[in-house]
RNA sequence: UCCUCGGUAGCUCAGCGGUAGAGCGGUCGGCUGUUAACCGAUUGGUCGUAGGUUCGAAUCCCACCCGGGGAGCCA
């Protein structure tokens, strides 16, 4: 007979003869005679109430291992509850016990821990109900963000992540080598000889698709990646990873505002997604987490984002009566401080702010006119900040290699990247969204290491 | 990396120079419909690590390690 999921037994919520699920004991209540418990097989947040009494075949023996934290079969037969919590309940005729848990050492209780401890325990904490219910919307996400493409018409494309050039010069990065480093190899000058290496020359871990999805996007038109991503930043905040997930499309014949009505929408399409697909969830962040989490999601999805450019953000911010700690004057990058006032008090919903200085943006970055900006935008969130980062791409062969030697980068890494430009040109446009962050937006959770199951950030990577 | 707060029982914390505490959890007992069940009893500690001050240090000082929050960098 086949295993029920408690998720489609509570959706269905009706009496059924015989019914066989599998799953975790997530408390047990036990009077004489008989017991109620919990399990949880990780379809919903809400797990099953098994009623179990002496009539089961080795009732005193069975009742002692089902504890909080044992994985155990039940068969038996759906009805309604006597009780008020929930409408219907298993009867249990047979219960199979697969793995024990020692009460004395499981460290999983029937009560609230802090995340911080559950971060110590990240092999056991996706059994909690907050962590069970981040999975399952980072899970929804995911699958909204592909859907969405894919709906569009846009190629998933995979990025490399080994890459022989620090092309975007974005932070820190990862070296990657199987050289040994007991007995480095070393040139005449006394450095480490990376000819010796396995790719011939220094090789790192990814810090960005977007330059092959660039590469890809002039064959495809559109195109997306959607993979692990890799910082090497001794950043300790609760918004950085070492090892994240992006989201970078790239879209060819695309300018400044396609690429901004595509951030926009991007962001309804998935806050729609999960709110449809997890609405228990969403509900208990909204209770337990943080209580404006459906207020904002609504917020995202039913207003249109507001659209400024810098030059007008820091007008606002030059009159905005409130004292910041870092002055704001044209040609600053905007800090956090500045970021949180424009989305979280002036405008109360996501900001788009676009053609920043070109001093303080990327050099692949479109060239105004007037070469004093560049197409740059960000979305600004309230209590996340910066969610997405994207720009048109400067498609012009001079122009960008002008750009190349005023920012100091090597052009001779960068060949195939000025081909592009070389050979069948276009304007195109992409951004890139850093997943974790936009999880943490949804869920309301606060800090990033708990929207990830294995989080890797500096000194922490056991699991 | 910087600023700031913290590290005491399995967990969450109180104690802040003079015998190491509470709640929860665990264990045992009670209870025929529980809902983080309830009631009674009981168990549980290198006070982050190493120095120093003191008659005496969880408590004061110093260094280091680890964690939270904020900042920088960014996604």
């Amino acid at each position: 007979m086949e295993t029920r999921r408690v998720a489609d037994i509570l959706k269905n919520g009706q009496p059924e003869e015989t019914v066989i699920i599998k799953g975790w004991v997530r408390t047990k209540r036990e009077l004489k005679g008989f017991a109620f418990t919990e399990v949880n097989d990780g379809s919903s947040l809400a797990g099953l109430q098994v009623v179990l009494d002496n009539e089961i075949p080795d009732y005193d023996t069975i009742i002692k291992k089902v504890n909080t934290g044992a994985s155990i079969e039940v068969a038996g037969k759906l009805v309604p509850s006597q009780g008020k919590g929930q409408k219907i309940e298993l009867k249990a005729n047979s219960v199979i016990i697969y793995g024990e848990a020692d009460l004395e050492t499981y460290p999983l209780q029937k009560k609230r821990h802090s995340f911080e401890f559950l971060r110590t325990i990240s092999h056991l904490r996706s059994r909690t109900n907050t962590l069970g219910a981040v999975f399952r919307v980072r899970n929804a996400c995911a699958t909204a963000i592909h859907q969405f493409f894919q709906e569009k018409g846009f190629m998933w494309i995979h990025s490399p992540i080994i890459t022989a050039s620090d092309c975007e010069g974005a932070g820190e990065l990862f070296t990657v080598t199987n050289l040994n480093l007991n007995n480095l190899p070393k040139n005449d000058a006394g450095e480490v000889d990376y000819s010796q290496d396995f790719f011939g020359k220094p090789a790192y871990l990814t810090v960005s698709g977007q330059l092959q999805a660039e590469v890809m996007a002039m064959a495809f038109q559109n195109v997306y990646t959607f993979g692990p991503t890799f910082r090497a930043e001794n950043s300790n905040t609760s918004r950085h990873l070492a090892e994240f997930w992006m989201v970078e499309p790239e879209m060819a014949f695309c300018d400044l505002e396609g690429d901004q009505n595509l951030a926009e929408e991007f962001l309804k399409y998935i806050f729609k997604y999960v709110l449809e697909t997890c609405p228990e969830d969403m509900e208990f962040f909204n209770k337990w987490i943080n209580k404006t989490v459906l207020a904002t999601a609504d917020n995202i999805i039913n207003n249109e984002f507001a659209r400024i450019t810098y030059t007008k953000a820091v007008e606002l911010l030059e009159k905005a009566d409130k004292k910041f700690e870092f002055p704001v004057e044209w040609g600053i990058d905007l800090q956090s401080e500045h970021e949180r006032y424009l989305a979280e008090e002036l405008f109360k919903k996501p900001v788009i702010v676009s053609n920043y200085p070109k001093e303080i943006k990327a050099f692949y970055m479109r060239l105004d006119e007037g070469e004093k900006t560049v197409s740059a935008m960000d979305v600004l969130a309230p209590n996340i900040g910066e969610i997405i980062g994207g720009s048109q791409r400067e498609e012009r062969l001079d122009v960008l290699e002008r750009r190349i030697q005023e920012t100091g980068m090597e052009s001779d890494d960068l060949w195939w990247y000025l081909d592009l430009r070389r050979y069948g040109t276009v304007p195109h446009a992409g951004f890139g969204l850093g997943f974790e962050r936009v999880v943490q937006f949804m869920t309301g959770m606060t800090n990033i290491r708990d929207v990830i199951p294995f989080p890797r950030t500096p000194l922490n990577a056991e699991f």
